[in-house]
RNA sequence: GCCCUGGUAGUGUAGUGGCCCAUCAUGUGGCCCUGUCGAGGCCACGACCCGGGUUCAAAUCCCGGCCGGGGCGCCA
């Protein structure tokens, strides 16, 4: 007999025989009859075992420990006396793997458990039905980003994740041992997806890992996460950029709400889905703002921090009911680290540069690319960088690069403001931080 | 890197010097119960992160270590 699901038995007749399997998440024994509850992807499942119809075995099934997984074979039976409107009375049951007791975390508990204890036993915390539609939610977000680069005739690429050098200064890269030579694993794909654009391949997208040897500690960070980056040529300016990247998380967000409604209604979640064009700031007009709300900063030049981006996201929220905006021109001074940052023609103290805030957070950074060699190996210069150590990138700007741009979007933490998620971890399956290397 | 905070049964907690051979819940084991839906009732089991120190007395105070959680810097 062909295995089904929970949710198929809806379709059967009454009476009609099936197989199911799944984990055994509680038995309700109350003396001559007992409650199975079975649960496997789509849902919960209940078998009814009475006493004196199986007979002795009766001891045996009510004893299977929680969490083991087992196959039941029997016919459908239509009740109202469950949530479900029918139960499966069980000709067989067999245990294909037996649970270990205690379960080292309880997966229907009535006590929650913290989440060091959690990440040490995922496997368990992801049988959690709530913690599963988290990464279904995801896997549409990236389906929906998909979708709409295809739509957009985006080529998607992938670029490699070790390499000699860093995108931007060394501090923050993972040494690996190469065959002997000392290599970095890549903390972004930047300098490859401009030689791409030099390549002549005009618009192109990548989903994947980038790593940051960072020492933070905070919700919103994490050692290694997943990079979504576009870079498109023959840009006017850094507007097409922008115009680009909202009308991406504007699609995507519809995907996901159109995909997944049944899901984001058992987590409660809400996504407010934005319209083109979103809200552009200038930086100097944040800080304006931030001073009118009353912040003080210790240092200058004044940036938007953290207590900042989360007191603009407020204002924005309030006053223009928005949750997504740019803030653009962002100050050269303040773009230090990123040499191939295309400055303001009428202002050189001012770059391309912009942040997409999600909720009071950075997602996206992006801006246009200096594409003119002699001021990117000035740029260089500047910072201190000697252009000699960049030759496999420089190159590509000396024999035709078009004009271009693009952004980089932390994913993991598209999906942590989208779903209102506590912790960036939360929406990674097994994520990797200053401490947690493993599972 | 700086700052704050925590580590008590499998899980989550109470306990801030003697009232603690440690509270409660959940779990696990046993018994009762034929319609459970966070089932219920009765009984039992199970723990003070590690190492020093202070004290008549330490889960509790001090020092060091190890391991978490959070904030900031920074960033996606």
């Amino acid at each position: 007999m062909k295995r089904i699901h929970s949710k198929g038995v809806m379709e059967l007749e009454d009476g009609e025989k099936c197989m199911l399997a799944g984990w055994l998440q509680e038995v309700r024994n109350l003396g001559g009859i007992a409650f199975l509850k079975v649960r496997d992807r789509t849902g919960v499942f209940q078998v009814v075992v009475v006493k004196k119809e199986v007979g002795e075995d009766f001891d045996h099934i009510v004893n299977i420990p929680r969490e083991s997984v087992v196959i039941v074979e029997g016919k459908k039976q239509a009740t109202d006396q469950t949530d479900f409107g029918y139960e499966i009375l069980p000709t067989s049951i067999r245990v294909e793997s037996e649970a270990g007791k205690p379960l080292p975390l309880g997966v229907v508990d009535k006590v929650d458990a913290e989440m060091g204890t959690r990440y040490d036993n995922r496997f368990l915390d992801l049988r959690k039905e709530e913690k599963r539609y988290i990464f279904e939610l995801r896997g549409l977000l990236l389906g929906g980003l998909r979708d709409f680069f295809l739509g957009e005739d985006f080529i998607e690429i992938n670029t490699p994740k070790i390499g000699a050098s860093g995108a931007e200064g060394g501090a923050t890269l993972f040494k690996v041992d190469y065959y002997g030579k000392e290599a970095y694993l890549a903390q972004s794909p930047q300098l490859y997806k401009q030689i791409l654009m030099s390549a002549g391949f005009e618009r192109v997208f990548e989903i994947a890992p980038a790593y940051r040897a960072e020492d933070f500690d905070t919700i919103r960070h994490t050692s290694e996460f997943i990079s979504l980056d576009f870079e498109m040529s023959f840009i006017d300016s850094s507007d097409d950029v922008m115009d680009m990247t909202s009308y991406m998380v504007e699609h995507a967000l519809n995907y996901v709400v159109e995909h997944g409604a049944e899901m984001l209604d058992k987590l409660d979640v809400d996504i407010a889905v934005p319209t083109h064009p979103f809200r552009k700031v200038p930086h100097y007009e944040c800080i304006e703002i931030l001073e009118d709300l009353g912040k003080e900063w210790e240092d200058e030049p004044r940036d938007v921090d953290t207590e900042g981006e989360k007191m603009l996201g407020e204002y924005m929220m309030e006053n223009y009911d928005t949750e997504l905006y740019f803030i653009t021109e962002f100050p050269s001074e303040l773009k230090k680290n990123t040499f191939y940052a295309m400055r303001k023609d009428y202002d050189p103290s001012l770059t391309t540069y912009f942040d997409l805030e999600y909720k009071g957070q950075e997602l996206v950074s992006g801006g246009q690319r200096e594409h003119r060699y002699d001021v990117l190996t000035a740029q260089m210069k500047e910072l201190a960088l000697d252009p000699e150590d960049f030759q496999s990138y420089l190159k590509a700007f000396k024999y035709g690069m078009p004009p271009h741009g693009g952004i980089g979007l932390g994913l993991d933490r598209f999906v942590q403001q989208m779903l209102d998620l506590d912790n960036i971890r939360e929406g990674i399956l097994f994520p990797r931080d200053t401490s947690r290397l493993e599972p």
